[in-house]
RNA sequence: UGGGGCGUGGCCAAGCGGUAAGGCGCCGGCCUUUGGAGCCGGUAUUCGAAGGUUCGAAUCCUUCCGCCCCAACCA
């Protein structure tokens, strides 16, 4: 299934329903809202293709909106990359881009009339007395003593919390709604807080921030939004969501409808503990290419359209899910099956020496840049007397099953020659230095004229002609399938499992000369290893690629 | 022990009273100058469990079981 042929989700028929009802006018009106506390991952990718492409596909349209209450924990850093990974993955959200501190100044007024109604009240407890009064999940809690305090008393008292007047935790505004009720949320939750910090977009001129429990239903009513998604966990808020839209009395009524958020295997993906990855260098970076991000994967060579058509195989629904890594992998391969170019990248070299081919001499080989598309053009690679062929293409004693280069073997060179080994050098200590053979001149481009078949071809390189290359390998970041689960379960920290092999760089690569100095975030597929990516790291001289993936391999080494 | 959400094959996921879609994975076969790709075929007598309603239930009712979320002045 491609982009646009959206499958039929909960959330869909509810919004088709609603514009079938003629409900907003008919309109449909999204938001992405993400705290620029951190880089965005793939669980956001699938948020991001839900707001973006539901609103796009009922003509409406998705805002992005940073929801920045939390001057402490947020950074400008985040907002651009954040930018950077949604333009990435392919949305537009025009001029839209908006910004929860952009309302504060409104914000505020909803509260001065929330307290002028009687419904909310300047609380002086402190944290743990408020988390004392809350009660407990069995328990209903204990109402504050200021509760009760007089509305001129709250609209003061909140004047001078915005004046500065007050330092952090002396009070706190707070919904009056229930200390009794079931719902734990609805227990008076706190709409502001003072913090005596800078914010990277209002700098100095606040000093209490709203809650993300107040500042969100407002900010969606605000820029007219009619269907917020989130994820699960909001499920117990959006009685408050409700309550806040009810006695602010807002002109728009947004409503929240929320879905699973995405899990996969061997990673995690919160975003405090990838900043301790990060922070703890335990990966590279944010963008790190095992790091779970979309800037990771990106880097990695994932392409967007990969990463968008695993999100709307993944589907929309309410059940806790983690999903196996292998479904992103296999639209990571099939959409760069389709569209990388096939080159030849020897990584642990073997050399073969063929003694039958005239010494100094070399040829150019015509070789077709993608199989499947005569389009992609065709290139020349250069042909010579000593090659480098896969350390890991040749066994001494090859096993049954394995039908790729052995002494006395004969296969075939992709579209070269057919080669026989005839002859296995090793040195003093025993160990293989390089194999002797020869070729048949007769089987030019790779076919024999006689018809007669091999069971292997081969990836090479010429040796005189091949381009120093480093590789970087990847592997699942986790050595277990639920890292949080796992690391809880055996009350270890989640560093103590993370994949010690997770990266292999492999520097005695060797490339085809076209592979000297690749473009930036180019993508190959490496014949018979996989596809790969060349990395920002890369120098002239010393290219450098990240392995995205690799090829499945049909071939089951070891024990069936 | 309170409230809420969820339970369909190994992982996702359709299904909305008429007799279990699809994808990934897996297993066969074909094809192949990538052990890739591609192409064919197979893979739940059963929908957490037990009762009940009905000519008929994964779909309705009842009870039970299991998993997840909530007691930040985080989002």
């Amino acid at each position: 299934m491609r982009d646009g042929a959206e499958p039929r989700d909960f959330i869909r028929e509810i919004v088709a329903a609603d514009v079938a009802a003629g409900k907003n006018g008919g309109a449909v009106v999204t938001r992405f809202p993400p705290e620029p506390n951190g880089y965005l991952h793939i669980g956001h990718a699938k948020a991001i293709c839900l707001d973006f492409r539901v609103a796009n596909e009922f003509g409406g349209h998705c805002n992005l909106r940073f929801d920045d209450t939390n001057p402490v924990k947020e950074d400008v850093e985040y907002v651009d990359s954040i930018k950077d990974d949604v333009r990435w993955l392919g949305f537009e959200w025009d001029d839209r881009e908006y910004y929860a501190s952009d309302y504060y100044e409104q914000l505020y007024g909803f509260a001065v009339r929330l307290i002028e109604k009687g419904l909310a009240y300047v609380d002086s407890l402190n944290a743990d007395e408020i988390r004392a009064h809350r009660g407990t999940l069995t328990e209903p809690g204990k109402e504050s003593p200021f509760r009760a305090r007089p509305i001129a008393e709250n609209l003061d008292l909140f004047a001078r919390m915005r004046a500065g007047e007050f330092p952090d935790g002396a009070h706190v505004l707070r919904a009056k709604i229930d200390m009794r009720a079931p719902n734990i949320t609805m227990r008076d939750p706190v709409l502001y807080r003072i913090r005596h910090a800078h914010h990277h977009r209002t700098g100095g001129t606040w000093c209490i921030y709203p809650m993300y429990d107040f500042a969100h239903p407002l900010s969606d009513a605000i820029e007219g939004v009619t269907h917020s998604f989130c994820t699960l966990e909001y499920v117990d808020h959006r009685p408050l969501y409700d309550w806040i839209i009810t006695h602010c009395g807002t002109p728009a009524t947004p409503r929240q409808y929320e879905f699973a958020r995405l899990n996969l295997n061997y990673t995690i993906m919160s975003k405090r503990k990838l900043l301790q990855l990060v922070e703890q260098k335990h990966v590279g970076g944010w963008d790190d290419p095992r790091m779970p991000t979309i800037s990771g994967m990106r880097r990695r060579g994932y392409t967007a359209e990969a990463i968008r058509e695993f999100c709307t195989r993944v589907g929309i629904a309410k059940k806790e899910n983690i999903i196996d890594i292998g479904l992103l992998e296999h639209c990571v391969r099939e959409d760069l099956n389709r569209r990388a170019p096939r080159a030849m990248a020897v990584l642990r070299p073997l050399k073969l020496v063929l003694t039958n081919y005239p010494e100094g001499h070399s040829e150019q080989l015509e070789m077709v840049n993608h199989p499947d598309q005569p389009d992609a053009g065709r290139r020349r690679v250069p042909f010579s007397r000593e090659i480098y062929i896969e350390r890991d293409d040749f066994l001494e004693d090859p096993p049954k099953k394995f039908f790729r280069l052995a002494p006395g073997r004969e296969v075939r060179l992709r579209s070269a020659y057919l080669v026989t080994c005839t002859e296995v050098v090793k040195n003093a200590a025993g160990e293989l230095v390089e194999l002797r053979g020869t070729y048949d001149p007769a089987t030019r481009g790779g076919d024999a004229p006689d018809g007669r078949k091999v069971k292997a071809t081969l990836h090479w390189v010429s040796a005189s002609h091949a381009v120093d290359a480093e590789v970087r390998l990847y592997e699942r970041l986790f050595t277990v399938e639920d890292p949080d689960g796992a690391a809880a379960k055996a009350s270890a920290e989640l560093t103590t499992l993370l994949n010690p092999a997770s990266l292999e760089v492999v520097t005695g690569g060797k490339v085809e000369p076209s592979l000297g100095t690749p473009a930036a975030g180019a993508r190959y597929q490496f014949e018979r290893l996989g596809y790969f990516a060349a990395d920002r790291d890369s120098r002239d001289g010393m290219p450098v690629f990240n392995r995205t993936v690799s090829l499945k391999d049909g071939f089951k080494s070891g024990t069936p």
